[in-house]
DNA sequence: CGTGAAGTTGATGTATCTCAATTGTCGTGG
DNA sequence: CCACGACAATTGAGATACATCAACTTCACG
């Protein structure tokens, strides 16, 4: 029989791909059940309390993971970007999503079905191993993310994001980085863990520092600074 | 040859062990590997920036994992019961340890060096699954952990957390709870983020509201209340 | 019974929340 | 192209919560 095609072949981050591991008749197996979906901004991909379908990879735009609290407060705890593993926490532990993902931008998303990617996992230890370091890894993130919120002020830890933010989607020109923010005051201040009205007074006070400029949603800042993620 | 006894049958954790599914010739690498330690009070398990030298289950007693900051600052990002897994991230990622593991109790961990660990994972993808399982679980925690400080006050999250502490640790007498307090006052506030002395006030605010009394580490509340969390 | 660490208290400044009112932005239909 | 409405974002004022520094007290322990 022929050599079957990776679906993930052609993609941009196959190098880093979860299902790069993937071979020989597993391929058909992770063939039959890949799919590909688009989506418009502001679409839900999944809901909170929804089950688990199945993996999904980010391929192009932003994804917003959010989690609801009973009483309608909202936090933003992660942002997906292309190349970026989502969902795939309900799908380890089988249990349903406790967070909500949200397309901030057109995007476009891989998808393998629930069914077809434990299957996959059981014949190839190595995507499992791919996917428990995924999980390691996030988890570091979080573990940062909660050092980060005891240790520094909510101004350093805005100043932090805004430039995080602009290594992704701003373009520089003479020393000046400008970039139209791609989501929502209310999700900066989600991000933060902080009130829409304190965030507002974050930026002004970054502002009247002169540690950048801001109009709508267009932010203009200054250089480099190194940084660690949200 | 011989069946091999499992090196965790006589754990009383032993249903939920991550090893448990390790079975036949691998029973024999898990023993080579396979020792025990007793950890004194204050002892320090592993350091923060030390590489990973096996995956530790704690037997018994209580454990701390704790990150400090450049600036001398630390977080309590966790407190490990018996029956618990450690030092399970450093090993996945092959990266140094971000973490202090620190006995707070006389206590006792099973270790499996990191070699043969990852030879049984190898051999045995259902003890890498768990394993993942495990991370997705903590990773789950985290993030309640980041929703419940931006949404709860500082006061209500150390109501909770004497609160879990005390189903750990309490004892019931007429409607009753009594412990002593396993960790500092210093660990309390570093857990939840906030400095000792406004521990000592969050303290005297509970007591005033009859919700709890305390007298040097001996903590005295009512009755139960449902509890999540570290 | 002294000693150092752990815990507390007071005073003061800063940061954040809350509620209400206002202004600004953006898409839509005229 | 502009007016309009819905919603996002900002502002103000007052109350609450937290950090910080320094001094003090309590506790565990040799």
């Amino acid at each position: 029989m022929a050599i079957e095609a990776h679906p993930c072949a052609n993609c941009s981050f196959y190098e880093h791909s979860l299902w790069r591991p993937v071979a020989g008749g597993n391929i058909s197996t992770l063939n039959r059940s890949f799919t590909r979906r688009n989506l418009d901004a502001g679409h839900v991909l999944y809901h909170q309390g929804a089950p688990s379908d199945g993996v999904y990879c980010v391929s192009q735009g932003l994804i917003a993971i959010r989690s609801f609290a009973p009483n309608g407060s909202s936090s933003l705890l992660r942002l997906a970007y292309p190349g970026e593993l989502i969902g795939y926490r309900a799908f380890l532990t089988e249990r349903d999503h406790r967070t909500e993902a949200q397309a901030l931008l057109p995007s476009r998303v891989c998808i393998v079905a629930h069914r077809d990617a434990k299957n996959v996992l059981r014949a190839c230890p190595e995507v499992l191993a791919g996917l428990a370091i995924h999980c390691a890894d996030e988890l570091d993130r979080c573990h940062d993310r909660i050092q980060d919120a005891a240790r520094s002020s909510n101004k350093d830890r805005l100043a932090q994001l805004l430039d995080d933010l602009m290594a992704s989607h701003g373009t520089e020109k003479h020393d000046i980085r400008r970039m139209r923010l791609p989501i929502s005051r209310q999700d900066l201040a989600d991000i933060l863990g902080v009130q829409a009205e304190t965030l507002s007074r974050l930026m002004k006070r970054l502002e009247s520092e002169g540690r950048m400029r801001s109009s709508g949603r267009w932010i203009e800042m200054h250089k480099p600074m190194t940084g660690t993620g949200i």
